[in-house]
RNA sequence: UGCCUUGUGGUGUAAUGGUAGCACGUCGGAUUCUGGUUCCGCCUGUGAGGGUUCGAAUCCUUCCAAGGCAACCA
């Protein structure tokens, strides 16, 4: 291990329970010192943000005491698992941040061990094979307030149980025929350890191991062994798995000593506002065309955040800032909202984006001309530079900064009101110019030749200050406009109406013939974050190709003029 | 009503028997060529009762509330 943290040398670091248990048995020089967690997701759906925080749990603290984090793919049940869902996985924690080197394994590699640890426990009369139906023992179970009763199979010989399970593995038997069960406790207040199943028979081809077998094992039987074989320390997870501590200390106890145990560790699961974390919920709004896909910027899958143009660095302060405690939280998604324009507004280069716009033409610049102004890349970060922008007779401004009959403190453009055009000059606005109908088509301005930015005459203190895009030279665009996917603040906890009811409408909106300046156009490319000014965060998507440009909104800028006027 | 777990401002999270702190949020103000950023200030809290103690969010106890557990899922 290396030396004890950060706590003991000198700079305080705040140590969550878990990280605290792990240190302590670290101290205590259990399993030789030595420290492995692992990271186990079954590649049977994409992972969402509820993962993200298991993920900087598992490779955190093993990164944070010098350990290793392995990462495991907890493959044993063919019938709901796929290589597509490997890889992805794959991609997410290495997009996190987080690296496993050469230690990437499979439940399904200790298959063979695990069968043989089955027979052995049949062998002691631990096991036993019960043909009953899964009714029929379910029934038996009892009910948490009500003990169970036994199987009439619970006493078979060792030898028929041997000769059953293994030609129940051999495909002599239908799926669902007979199952293995661990022959605990029927009474047991752990509804757990009434003699669970071990194993099942499974026909369906698992996508490393083929037809090899026919029977595979069920997480309880295989997780704190697979932890056991590869050498895990530290198996943490989430406090559903609370309850199934004490099976996985029983059956680990059949491989391990003193020398080592492995130990399972649980936290509380990630709950967000205005969306769901059940991945049988994801994968409906998949299936029924709801959204877009695993990775529709809507989703609270890493795939979405990151296409949503989310980066690994806001989602790793947001884990980091809501913790890790035994209390199971509902976090609010303004949380995750403030971590990513947060990080954004360091990281995104701030550009010209006109999403309704509304042309104005300024009577006194010559007709012909065009002169390039200076743009500041990004005024908080030293050294971004800064890029040139056009600037003529004819641009748009959004529609929405100009009004006729202002209420108060309405700083943009009216009717005799002066404002600057970011970076340019200050202009006055004369007229309105309508149509028939009485739609403003056009806004006509004068502009103060002297006010130029950086000029002595720029000096004036003017209200507003307005984005704009030279009309001659700006490049179409299609922007998308994500809000939160559900109208309600916790869904799931409304159990009584199916979630898809409490869809946001309104999630997605698509807008067309957004203008934005050339630069953006020349620099759309995959992953760069922009800043839309006085807009919000954006980037662009990959539907979008030169010509055809598509950008998604990451998050809106924080608007405190808009909540003003709701107010009133 | 069996077993397990959890209750700290609106939300999340610290305080490891010794001044209840931080972040987000809200509201107000200052700065600003982004109504953004930044800065300053305000607001609101130990679920309830009893006990131990010089001293309790912390330990004990009773109650209340919430979550988990009855897949051949993980």
């Amino acid at each position: 291990m290396a030396d004890n943290t950060e706590a003991e040398n000198g700079k305080k670091d705040i140590l969550n329970f878990v990280e605290q248990t792990v240190l302590d048995d670290l101290k205590a020089g259990k399993n030789g010192g030595r420290l492995n967690t692992r990271f186990p997701p079954e590649p049977n759906g994409y992972l969402h943000i509820g993962h993200a925080k298991a993920i900087c749990m598992d490779f955190g603290v093993a990164e944070k005491f010098g350990g290793t984090c392995n990462l495991r793919f907890d493959d044993t049940n063919p019938v709901k698992e796929d290589v597509e869902y490997v890889d992805s996985i794959r991609e997410d924690i290495h997009w996190l941040g987080f690296d496993w080197g050469d230690r990437e394994y499979y439940a399904s590699d200790y298959f063979p061990r695990l069968f043989d640890l089955a027979v052995r426990l049949i062998k002691e009369g631990k096991a036993y094979v019960d043909d009953q139906t899964s009714e029929q023992i379910a029934e038996q179970k009892g009910t948490p307030t009500v003990p169970g009763t036994e199987s009439p199979y619970r006493n078979r010989t060792p030898e028929e149980n041997l000769d059953l399970f293994m030609r129940m593995n051999a495909g002599e038997f239908e799926e669902g025929a007979r199952v293995l069960r661990a022959k605990i406790d029927m009474a047991s207040p752990n509804m757990h350890f009434r003699d669970p199943i071990m194993y099942r028979i499974i026909k369906t081809p698992h996508h490393r191991t083929g037809t090899t077998w026919k029977v595979y094992p069920m997480y309880d039987f295989a997780h704190g062994q697979s932890d056991y074989f590869e050498g895990v320390t530290h198996s943490i997870c989430t406090l559903e798995f609370e309850v199934h501590r004490p099976l996985y200390e029983y059956f680990v106890k059949e491989l391990a000593d003193e020398s080592y145990c492995p130990r399972q560790i649980e936290f509380n699961r990630l709950n967000l506002t205005y969306t769901v974390m059940s991945k049988r919920k994801l994968l409906q709004l998949v299936k029924e065309g709801l959204v877009a896909g695993w990775d529709d910027p809507r989703m609270p899958t890493i795939s979405g955040m990151r296409r949503r143009g989310y980066t690994p660095e806001s989602i790793r302060n947001f884990i980091n800032t809501i913790g890790y405690t035994k209390y199971e939280a509902l976090n609010s998604v303004s949380l995750l909202e403030h971590a990513v324009r947060d990080d954004l507004n360091k990281k995104a280069t701030r550009v010209m984006a006109v999403l309704n716009p509304v042309k104005v033409v300024i009577t006194n610049y010559p007709e012909d001309k065009v002169e390039m102004v200076s743009m500041d890349n990004n005024p908080e970060e030293e050294g971004a530079g800064t890029h040139e922008m056009p600037f003529c007779r004819d641009i748009y401004i959004e529609r929405d900064d100009f009004m006729e009959n202002p209420p108060k403190k309405f700083f943009r453009m009216t009717p005799g009101q002066e404002v600057r055009l970011k970076g340019a000059y200050i202009v006055k606005c004369e007229e309105a110019v309508k149509d028939a109908e009485g739609n403003i088509t056009e806004i006509h301005c004068t502009y103060d030749p002297d006010s130029h930015s950086g000029a002595p005459g720029a000096a004036r203190k003017v209200k507003g200050t307005l984005h704009w895009v030279s009309a001659r030279h700006a490049v179409d665009a299609t922007v998308r406009l994500y809000d939160r996917l559900f109208s309600v603040e916790n869904p799931a906890a409304e159990t009584e109406r199916d979630f898809r009811e409490m869809l946001n409408p309104d999630s997605l909106k698509v807008v067309e013939g957004v203008k934005v300046e050339p630069f953006v156009a020349e620099n759309a490319e995959r992953g760069t974050k922009f800043q839309f000014q006085r807009v919000g965060y954006f980037t662009p998507d990959y539907d979008s190709k030169p010509g055809a440009l598509v950008f998604n909104r990451t998050i809106a800028l924080k608007d405190s003029w808009e909540k003003e006027q709701k107010k009133n």
